[in-house]
RNA sequence: GCGCCCGUAGCUCAGCUGGAUAGAGCGCUGCCCUCCGAAGGCAGAGGUCGGGGGUUCGAAUCCCUCCGGGCGCGCCA
């Protein structure tokens, strides 16, 4: 019987036993929880406290009387557990081996299934990275990417379908403005004293561009009028950029199902059919020319402007057309922002709630990244234009450490990321530390008989397994598609990075405590059945995570 | 001024929607390779969970208030 098993019975019994004794008191849930200190268990309930005001009695004279009827009544329950203990109003239980014995067998039956929910017919579009696209993306995408394809991986583990899309902000001024820079850096080409914009991208991004479009056009654009070169230079600056930004998302080993272009919104008349809808349930209203949405009777500070006095959409007129096309295709939104969009969370919220669609919408808002290396705080000023681009970063520290620390941290917290430590082969680099568990176990199983990791890998005798080093470990693994169903939950991947690094950390105490390649032949290939689960465990995660889980690591540092 | 986020060990951060003596990594002090990878393991020191109230059997967690830090408040995108 596999652990969830035996507490669901455990739960079932106490249940009947509460029923029983105190058939006033409502039913209680009993909710298993994992210990904070080893000594207490491998779980423990507080029924016994929700029970004592109904019971009249303290909440350790109910926990005993509980486990005292549960041993007499359901002896075949209690035969699960090496101990049911109530202590201090908890009741605290141990598995038996056998039970963890089954996890075993069931990680090594499943693998990389392990754990995965079977399609649950719910679609969750899910939303981030969007970048202007005016330049390469920086560290900001690097955290959202991380975040958000790390929460995709996880939903779809939980049997999600998710839909990953990105927003191209294509319309408006900076378009304009994009245009007018590369055509100042292709005119310097012929002529180094044309002025720049001075609202221009300065970034050096632009010169290669500028370069293509030279060689391409030669001088033909220098004797236009600006009417017949910006749409030109706009649309060939966008296109470049959008594509780099795509090849560099993939290389941050990021798949995407749709680059939504926001221009394509108002082409294709949705964005005002969409407004229009909005009007037609009454949430907007006129006033000096301009269409207002009344934002502040859904939570907003105050009503927005979505259509300007002279008749055109504002970005957020946009946007409540981009949200509309995906409240109505998918069951749930979810949309990643950058750290200066808090004002957004309210703002689009209610809008989910005036279109008809109340509590469908998720904001989530990745905090802001200090880039350090050493002592020394790295510089990203985009005026200046020595931007440092995600591609630089991944250049520096590689995407397996780059996708670790970016998602390492609560979404909520700031980040700062320092790159030497990154790049460091250290003890100091988490990466590293789970990395080097999987290939640990990859080293083993290398030196191990062929014959024995076959039969480890029936998973057929685990009998010798009993250790305590051994049964925590195993229990972590087991632990896999609850972490992974509480990442979905409560949208927060960095949970993931945080049992990567539980996980190689019980199989590093259990290498050091429990010699594998034993001369015992029955506890060899337990311990070898051991490290085939471990190994499974930590390459799904780490696949979840993005990261790779090698087979030997390099030793240069 | 209003809104959102944050404040936990010297540093960087967890704390699983209210549970037991608040945890981890780094740094510091010591120990552990005749053995499968020491990029590892063990032990120790280090805390008024920003301050103060409240809710209850029980609060880092929920509510109020104050202090401190970050970000946002365009008919820009």
């Amino acid at each position: 019987m596999l652990p969830d098993d035996a507490l669901a019975a455990f739960a079932a019994a106490i249940a009947d036993l509460v029923a029983e004794r105190y058939p006033d008191a409502p039913a209680p849930t009993v909710a298993f929880e994992a210990p904070r200190r080893p000594e207490f268990g491998d779980f423990a309930t507080n029924v016994a406290f929700s029970l004592a005001k109904a019971a009249r009695r303290s909440p350790n004279d109910v926990a005993a009387s509980l486990v005292a009827d549960l041993r007499e009544k359901a002896p075949n329950v209690a035969a699960l557990f090496a101990a049911i203990d109530p202590v201090a109003g908890f009741i605290n239980v141990r598995l038996a081996p056998i039970v963890w014995r089954t996890q075993i067998a069931a990680i090594l039956r499943d693998g990389e299934a392990f754990g995965r929910k079977a399609p649950r017919g719910e679609r969750i579009s899910l939303e981030f990275g969007s970048a202007n696209p005016t330049g390469p993306l920086v560290v900001v995408q690097g955290r959202t990417l991380s975040i958000g394809g790390t929460l995709a991986n996880a939903l779809r583990y939980c049997g999600y379908d998710v839909f990953v899309e990105w927003i191209i902000n294509d319309h408006g001024n900076q378009m304009d403005t994009l245009g007018r820079s590369l055509y100042a850096r292709y005119a310097q080409r012929f002529d180094p004293s044309h002025a720049f914009p001075e609202d221009g991208y300065p970034g050096e991004y632009l010169l290669p561009l500028a370069q293509r479009l030279a060689e391409r056009d030669g001088e033909k654009w220098l004797h236009e009028p600006e009417s017949a070169w910006l749409p030109v230079f706009a649309k060939f600056g966008r296109d470049t950029l959008v594509a780099e930004q795509q090849v560099t998302a993939q290389r941050f080993g990021v798949r995407y199902d749709l680059w939504q272009s926001e221009r394509e919104l108002h082409e294709t008349g949705n964005v005002l059919a969409d407004i229009a809808h909005l009007r037609e349930l009454g949430h907007t209203y006129e006033l000096e020319g301009a269409l207002f949405f009344r934002a502040s009777e859904f939570g907003d500070d105050k009503d927005r402007v979505i259509i300007r006095g002279d008749g055109r959409p504002t970005y957020y007129g946009a946007d409540i057309a981009y949200h509309y096309e995906k409240l109505k295709r998918a069951d749930r939104v979810i949309d990643i922002l950058g750290p200066d969009h808090h004002g957004y969370i309210n703002r689009l919220k209610g809008l989910a709630e005036a279109l008809g669609y109340p509590g469908r919408l998720d904001v989530l808002i990745a905090q802001q990244i200090t880039l350090m290396r050493g002592n020394e705080q790295v510089s990203m000023s985009k005026r200046a234009g020595n931007i440092i681009t995600l591609d630089d970063i991944l250049d520096e520290v590689g995407v397996d450490a780059a996708r670790f620390f970016f998602v390492m941290l609560a979404t909520d917290s700031p980040l700062t990321f320092d790159l030497k430590l990154a790049v460091e082969a250290s003890s100091e680099n988490p990466v590293y530390y789970v990395q080097y568990g999987h290939a640990r176990i990859a080293s083993v199983l290398k030196n191990a008989d062929p014959a024995d990791v076959r039969a480890a890998r029936s998973g057929a005798d685990l009998d010798a397994l009993g250790e305590p080093s051994e049964l925590a470990l195993a229990r972590r693994l087991g632990e896999l598609p609850r972490v992974v169903q509480g990442v979905a939950d409560h949208l927060a991947p960095h949970r993931l990075a945080k049992y990567a690094r539980d996980v190689a950390s019980d199989f590093h105490q259990f290498y050091t405590e429990c010699k594998i390649l034993t001369d015992d032949p029955a506890q060899r290939r337990a311990r070898l059945a051991l490290c085939l689960a471990a190994k499974s465990v930590l390459a799904q995660v780490l696949g979840l995570i993005g990261v790779s889980a090698p087979e030997s690591m390099e030793r240069d540092g």
